[in-house]
DNA sequence: CAAGTGACTAGTG
DNA sequence: CCACTAGCCACTT
């Protein structure tokens, strides 16, 4: 029987949001480009939603949202839930299911150090 | 195997 | 600003 085939580019996903800072928030499409594969923005959404069904991820996937900020996949973690837990991180809204992304945004191909060969 | 779906984004008009 | 399109790709029907 197959096992979990997951592609490599869930996993470097998972990667990147487990470093994603308390109190900062990044969007599905920066994740994107810094793992490489660009548009595919919405495999990141697809990704994370793999990961929180299996309860133990703790990733901090409550701080990807899309490129306005909006909490478009608070469905995914019970009413309020994902609200809260970004509130509690003293990040600012600017609408009732958006978050002020200019003064929060992590952009991981600038935060993150590059991965170059000779190290 | 074809068609539809989706936690997205950039582009066009 | 709004409506629509194309690109993306794993997964479901």
């Amino acid at each position: 029987m197959p096992e979990e085939t997951k592609p490599d580019f869930f996993e470097r996903v998972y990667e990147v949001v487990a470093k994603i800072p308390y109190g900062r928030v990044t969007s599905y499409g920066a994740i994107a480009r810094y793992t490489g594969t660009g548009k595919s923005a919405r495999m990141v959404g697809y990704a994370l939603n793999q990961s929180i069904k299996s309860s133990d991820s703790e990733l901090p996937c409550h701080r990807v949202v899309n490129r306005l900020g909006q909490l478009t996949g608070k469905a995914y973690f019970g009413e309020g839930v994902m609200e809260s837990m970004l509130r509690q991180e003293n990040i600012s809204f600017t609408d009732i299911d958006t978050v002020d992304i200019r003064k929060h945004f992590w952009d991981p191909m600038i935060e993150l150090p590059v991965r170059s060969k000779n190290h």
